[in-house]
Parts: structure tokens; sequence; C-alpha cells
DNA sequence: CCAAGACCTGAATGAATATTCAGTTTAGAC
DNA sequence: GTCTAAACTGAATATTCATTCAGGTCTTGG
């Protein structure tokens, strides 16, 4: 018998990232991914069911670690809601900053499956908690749509990590980082004294 | 001779506007396009030189519209900086109310292109030229970086605009501009009296 | 009317590449 | 050392359309 070095499906996952950021998930090539692999092309089938399920591995890999970072972030008793959505903020912008590849996959990638991604979902739900727990403590505005708001800054984050990915000189993490906090706390306006 | 009805190009490019929206870039077939415009499928390489070139014209054509509208907007002298951020959202919320299918070609099929869209960048400096005034006036903080701040704000607007595209019982347009103005102007923090 | 020439058609072509699978290699059991 | 079964290979297969083009069809100027 023979037993699978376990090496292989993991660089198969980091070569298809690569391929799928640089080329776009039709363009890609899965001999490309094997090439990058270092495995033949036909072995990128005994460990992934065809390309698609490929890019639905990478998506759901990203959201299921998204979603159990933020789970533990939200029942934190340390820490107010203002203080958690910042830590939201945080562990995406983290999540992406030794990865631009993986950045670039997930935003212009995701809107390609259409199947329903249960970690996505609680990605969001977890959003819409904090905002919610921020207005009862009355921390936020009252006035708030949770689903829109939280979206709105879904939308926002994203966008700029997919900037920062193709010119990290122009969209520094940090300046981002800073940036969407002040945003989110005060919006655009001067400061009220 | 024979002249062309003039209402053929257009039939093209509204069907596929549909065909992208509902299948995305790669996934829409030229015969299909053809079909939903009521002409042969040789017939669209007629007016447009081929796939590719009919989804740039159709992205082209949106931003130049934008940028011109938003020209017209920027130079208003009655209106204060705010106000004409305000009609920004109004503007792009607006282009997109009668035409859902178009909204989620351009938001989806956006970084398909990886070709220089200069009505594109015009709308985005614009953007940037409002919120400069708007510092510059005193009416907004002026340690706002513009440019993070502008890409932060339409990437949200961008999202919002794609999931009312997608469910627009959920997400209603006009939900949506009211809170993406209360957010601009005061964040999300409890409103400071 | 009747060329003339542009418009229009849609089946055929060709290219691209995801997926398969018959054959080869190798790790581990005995 | 030998055998076995799974891992692995990569050329061949099969499919899917974008694009072409040879042949028809209209519209208009004279």
């Amino acid at each position: 018998m023979r037993t699978r070095s376990g090496q292989k499906e993991q660089n198969i996952w980091q070569a298809a990232v690569r391929e799928f950021a640089r080329h776009g998930y039709h363009q890609a090539k899965i001999s490309r991914i094997a090439e990058g692999a270092g495995v033949a092309t036909g072995s990128v089938y005994l460990y992934f069911k065809n390309k698609k399920q490929l890019l639905e591995k990478i998506l759901a890999d990203v959201w299921q670690n998204l979603a159990q970072e933020m789970e533990a972030l939200v029942t934190r008793k340390d820490l107010n809601a203002v203080e958690k959505l910042e830590g939201m903020v945080d562990l995406v912008i983290d999540m992406f900053t030794d990865n631009p590849s993986l950045a670039i996959v997930v935003v212009n990638e995701h809107s390609q499956t259409r199947i329903a991604q249960p970690y996505y979902e609680r990605f969001l739900a977890l959003g819409r908690q904090v905002l919610e727990e921020g207005i009862a403590t009355g921390l936020l505005n009252p006035h708030l749509q949770v689903d829109v708001t939280s979206q709105f800054i879904f939308g926002g984050v994203r966008h700029l990590i997919h900037l920062w990915a193709q010119s990290p000189r122009q969209y520094p993490l940090n300046k981002i980082r800073r940036e969407v906090k002040l945003l989110l706390k005060r919006g655009i306006l001067t400061e009220v004294q």
C-alpha cells in the first residue's frame, strides 16, 4: 500500500490560490495549478472533485477561519461593542496581510459560487450581532439599520483590501486600518466639540 | 444599398447586459445574446468586435454617463461639499434604479477588464475632489485620507447595490440611500449633543 | 424597376482545456 | 524480498463555444 504524503493537497490548495489570483477563476488552468504544486495534472483530481470545488474549498476555508476567530472575539466580556467592531476590522485585515493572492481570490471570486456559504453567513451574522449589542448598550446610534450598515462596512473593507492587494504601496494596510476605524466611528464631518 | 436600422445595436447591448448579469461574463453565450436581441449569432459581430469588447463597451458607457453627470454636479456653485457627496450617492443609485441587470454587471464584472478605464478614473477623481473641497471649506474632517475614504464609500455603495439587485425587497434602494448618507456624515456612534 | 452593395444569417470551423483513465511507480505489510 | 493496493502520471478524449464566412436578403439611388 501507499499513504498520501499529506503535503500535496496543501500544495495544490496554495498553487490554486496563486493561479486564481493571477488569472481569475475562468482563465485559471488546472495544468498550471498542477505545475505550481509540483504534481501531475491528474493528481489535482485525486484531492478535489473538479475545478469549481477547488475554488469553493478555498473560499469555505477562509470564511470558516474568519467566522471562528470572530466567534471568539464577539463572546469576550472585556470589550465593548465598538472595540469588538475594531477587532473585527483587524481580524479581516490580518487574515490577508500575509497572503495578497488569497485576498484577491476572496474579493474577486466571492460571487462565483452561487451555493450557500454557511460560514460566510455566520460571519455576517456576527457583525450584525455586535452592532445590535452596541445599540443596546447605548454606544451606537439607535437609528442604525444593522443589516445595511454591516454590509456597507463589509463592502468598503473588501474593496480597500482589493486595492491593497493590487497596489500595496498606494494603499498600505495600516492606513486602511486606521481610516476605516475613524470613518466608522465618526463619519466624515468635522469633529463636533 | 441598405442602412442599419439603428435599433439592433441597442438590442444587442441590452441583451448582453441581461445575459452577463444572469450568467456572468464567462458563462455568457454569444448565441443567447443574439437570441435575446432577436438577431442571428453572426450579427453580434457586425456591431461589436468580440465578446470582450461588448463587455467593455457596456462598462465604458456606464462610467461615461456617471462621470458626465457628476461633472455637472461637482461644478455647481449652489451646493456645499456635503450636499454634493449626497448628490453623488443619489446619482449612482439612480443610475441603477431602472436596471438591476446593469447593476449586477457593473458590480460583478468591473475587475474583468484590465484595460484602463478613463471614465472610471474620472469618476473616482471627482469623488476625491469633492472630499478635498469639503476639507478646504472646513465642513469635513481635515484628517481624512481622501483616497482611502472615497474608495471605502465607493466599495460600500457598490456592495449594497449588488445586494439590492439580488434581493430588492430585503435591501430597498431608499433604505440604502438614507443609511449611506447617515453613516457617511455621522458614523455609527451615538449622536453627540 | 433593377442593380449594387451593405446587411444579415447560422451552420461549420477551430481552438482551448477540463476531465478521464490505462499504465506506472512506490510505500508498507508480511 | 515480494506482493499489493493505493498514489500518481500525463497523453488522449470530449465538450464547449467564440468566431468566421459563404451564401442569401433587403433597401435605396438612379
